[in-house]
DNA sequence: AGCACGCCGACT
DNA sequence: GTCGGCGTGCTC
């Protein structure tokens, strides 16, 4: 007898193991590995995901499968060890982990189907305790293992049906099958046909085939678009049979005829080709200024593996921020896959198929695209793989660069981590060797580094207290308008200003669940709270004294885009943040409009920082880089140096020579003069200094617990009582753990929940993970929620 | 996750 | 004397 083993859809760790069932005949064939079936376990009907197929003597209980619930696997062998990585390393529930494989669409089931909430043997001992249902509906049942909602209705009216499936005789459920998928145009090219001999028995035998063919050689290459022009699908598969013609090919330009590289260009890629060539797998860090042309990189690499008939995973932090690299990849792969979270459930459903299916053998997508299943895997490439949107801020908590590390390493794949600004982590690997630096020193369009100036705020305070830009900068930016140029201006902060005061009774606004203040945001007239996004009405007088005397304190983008227009009438002012790109299409809009000129000025988050290329952009301002620089967090420095960098590089990429003018309270601080020299190199050394000693990250690992719940009192506790027991641990192995705290979250309070955390630090990952197992396995108590956090990006 | 089994406090 | 708290263990 066929039977399978199964990972039960529950999210607990205890449930990470599997359990055998028994396939009856009639699903044997479709009971494979990889789909989900449905099974009683414990007493109720449960999910299961098949992880392996087998055959067992007779004679042992087992129960059997009840219904097999996709009509296709949901993730491949490849797929299944990566997430059985991901249980072990992030200590989450294995389903938790292939839920994560499983596109959304496919998570929802369709077409309502019941079963029978019991078997033949079941049903007799009701029946003996005097439970009659209809037996011709239940053996039509027991037979078929599910009828559709009609089909029932053919043997009860609504109200028994809603009865009984109240009571659990019957149960509803569904299958997997997916809605249509969307239909997307194709390209054809010519296979192996000889027009001479071929055509004219084409012409006789089949006519339409023939005239495909012609249009074929005519124009070299055939696009299929779905909709009434739609070519007879008969006939393509017809001469896609006789190998006449052909799927396009993945590649547009061959590989040998790269565009013209740069010395260091080249050498990059040549050390790419030979690790994926060679036996021994590498990681390399492709190390780059903006403009150094690392996509081109990205690209030849990409055709190589491509060449050698294997995958390749692009991952991108986000890809409305990354349209540039999108756009390249999408213009020399004409069957790329684009996998994004603006997609509908269908289109991104249609994507996965075309992976899965092999048609499109590259994937380009945001952090979740590390588990899109493309086999024979043979180069991961992370792009800006410091962006901190790589993290999982939700459980299972993992950071795509891990896992793609891990999975690379599983296929035996290259992987390129491209960067600008490295995280301290992977050019700490570079610089021990466990990675390979692939150096792109230059702009490759000449351009050369931005000229920096770092305006003291203080200086700039006593001598003309008006306003948040400094005499420098407004001069600047009167000057960049005469000539005619753009100009971006960086405040990290949106809305309008992130305190109200009043002069009266000293209140200062804050959101009644978090213990942050809240943001006023000038377009609707409200005030945010920026975490639990609660909007209340911006009051005139004082909630609390009635005060008259209101004032804002501090500016964000909307405050400096309104200051930017009173001092600059004539300009044409754009903002660009998340609350402005809301709306579809508008960022795209704005985008545009920066491109072709429309706009003089563009102000904005850290969304004006990544990625953007406007030749005409000479001038950057950075409003405030203090905001950046005092976050209570052990990586507020690296951050600081990265986005200053970063839009730094946004000016001068054209012909002229750009300025970048850094506003800052703290003028000498070593960050703010490394990152006006655009100096990493320096830059590294200042912080891992400073990490080394403080035992931080690249130099230990981290365990970050917090401990939440309505009560304050109990959290404190809780947290109290976790330190001890780790202190205890610690006694018990005199390991080099370090616990830091229980103390207070930065942010205390968040939507009610009070928050305390721990955290842990060790150099033995064993040891932290033992230490998390106890939290995880043994809850602490009501009322009371502890989160683990392995590697935290943030530890606000 | 849900549910049963099992050992200690306030009550019809 | 019971009813019920949630701690521990189990689900093929």
């Amino acid at each position: 007898m066929k039977t399978v083993e199964l990972v039960i859809n529950l999210p607990t760790s205890k449930l990470n193991t599997t359990f055998t069932y028994l396939v009856p005949p009639q699903y044997a064939d479709q009971a494979v590995f990889g789909k989900r079936v449905l099974v009683d376990f414990g007493g109720r009907r449960e999910e299961g995901y098949i992880v392996a197929e087998q055959d067992t003597s007779e004679g042992v209980e087992l129960k059997p499968i009840r219904k097999v619930l996709d009509s296709e696997p949901v993730f491949d062998p490849g797929l299944l060890a990566l997430a059985r990585w991901m249980a072990a390393y992030y200590l989450c529930p294995l389903s938790t982990a292939l839920n994560l494989m499983v596109p959304k669409i496919l998570r929802k089931k369709r077409g309502r189907i019941y079963v029978a909430g019991m078997d033949e043997l079941e049903y007799e001992q009701l029946y003996r305790q005097g439970v009659k249902l209809d037996t011709e509906l239940l053996n039509h049942l027991w037979e078929t293992g599910g009828l559709s909602h009609s089909q029932v209705r053919g043997y009860l009216d609504e109200q028994t049906l809603q009865q009984w499936t109240q009571q659990g005789y019957l149960t509803a459920t569904g299958t997997y099958r997916p809605g249509r998928r969307v239909n997307r145009p194709r390209s054809y090219i010519l296979g192996g046909f000889d027009p001479e001999t071929e055509l004219p028995v084409l012409r006789r035998k089949a006519p339409r085939q023939a005239a495909i063919m012609e249009q074929l050689l005519q124009d070299g290459c055939l696009q299929d678009d779905p909709g009434p022009s739609r070519l007879p699908p008969a006939s393509l598969k017809a001469l896609l049979n006789k190998g006449y013609i052909r799927l396009s090919p993945v590649y547009a330009t061959e590989p040998g005829d790269a565009l013209s590289l740069t010395d260091e260009q080249q050498e990059a890629v040549a050390r790419i080709r030979a690790a994926l060539r060679g036996v021994v797998r590498t990681d390399f860090l492709l190390f780059g200024v903006t403009g150094s042309g690392k996509t081109e990189v990205y690209v030849q690499a990409a055709l190589t593996a491509l060449q050698q008939g294997r995958g390749v995973l692009v991952l991108v932090p986000e890809i409305a921020l990354t349209r540039q690299l999108v756009e390249v990849f999408a213009s020399r792969f004409p069957d790329l896959a684009v996998l994004h979270s603006a997609m509908s459930a269908g289109e991104r459903y249609e994507q996965w198929h075309r992976i899965r299916a092999g048609e499109a053998r590259l994937v380009l997508g945001a952090r979740s695209a590390v588990f899109a299943p493309v086999s024979n895997l043979g180069l991961i490439i992370m792009d800006e793989e410091q962006e901190n949107t790589y993290k999982q801020e939700e459980v299972p908590r993992y950071h795509a660069r891990e896992v793609a590390r891990q999975r690379a390493e599983q296929a035996s794949a290259v992987m390129i981590l491209g960067s600008a600004t490295p995280s301290l982590e992977t050019y700490h690997a570079a610089s021990i060797g466990s990675m390979q630096l692939l150096p792109l020193p230059f702009r490759i369009a000449g351009g050369s580094m931005p000229r920096v100036f770092i305006e003291d705020l203080k200086k700039s305070f006593r001598n003309d207290s008006r306003g948040y830009l400094s005499p420098l900068l407004r001069e600047k930016i009167g000057l960049n308008l005469e000539r005619g140029e753009q100009i971006i201006l960086f405040i990290n902060r949106r809305g309008h200003s992130p305190m109200t005061v009043c002069w009266e009774c000293g209140n200062i606004a804050s959101c009644p669940s978090c213990s942050v203040g809240m943001t006023y945001h000038s377009d609707i007239g409200e005030n945010v709270c920026h975490y639990c996004n609660l909007h209340l009405p911006a009051e005139d007088l004082c909630p609390v004294c009635g005060g008259k005397h209101l004032q804002l304190l501090g500016a964000g983008t909307q405050r400096i885009e309104e200051h930017i227009r009173t001092l600059f009438p004539q300009a044409v002012v754009a903002r660009l943040d998340v609350d402005s790109s809301r709306r579809k299409g508008a960022q795209k809009s704005i985008l545009d409009r920066m491109r072709s000129g429309q706009i003089d000025i563009l102000v904005g988050t850290q969304m004006v920082a990544k990625g953007l290329d406007f030749p005409n952009v000479s001038l950057v301002g950075v409003i405030d880089a203090d905001g950046m620089l005092n976050l209570p967090d052990f990586r507020a420095g690296e951050r600081c140096f990265q986005l200053l960098v970063q839009v730094a590089g946004r000016a001068g990429r054209g012909q002229s020579q750009g300025e970048v003018v850094i506003q800052t309270l703290n003028p000498e601080h070593p960050i703010i003069e490394l990152a006006a020299d655009q100096d990493f190199q320096g830059f590294y050394e200042h912080e891992a200094h400073i990490r080394r000693r403080l035992d931080y990250p690249p130099f230990t690992r981290l365990l970050r617990l917090v401990v939440s719940g309505e009560d304050e009192a109990i959290v404190e506790k809780t947290a109290i009582a976790a330190g001890h027991f780790i202190e205890e641990i610690i006694d018990a192995s005199e390991a080099d753990i370090t616990v830091i705290g229980p103390a207070p979250c930065p942010l205390a309070r968040i939507r009610n929940r009070h928050r305390y955390q721990l955290m842990v630090k060790c150099r033995d990952l064993g040891l932290l993970k033992s230490v998390a197992v106890y939290f995880m396995v043994r809850p602490l108590g009501k009322n009371v929620r502890i989160d683990i956090d392995f590697d935290p990006v943030s530890t606000l």
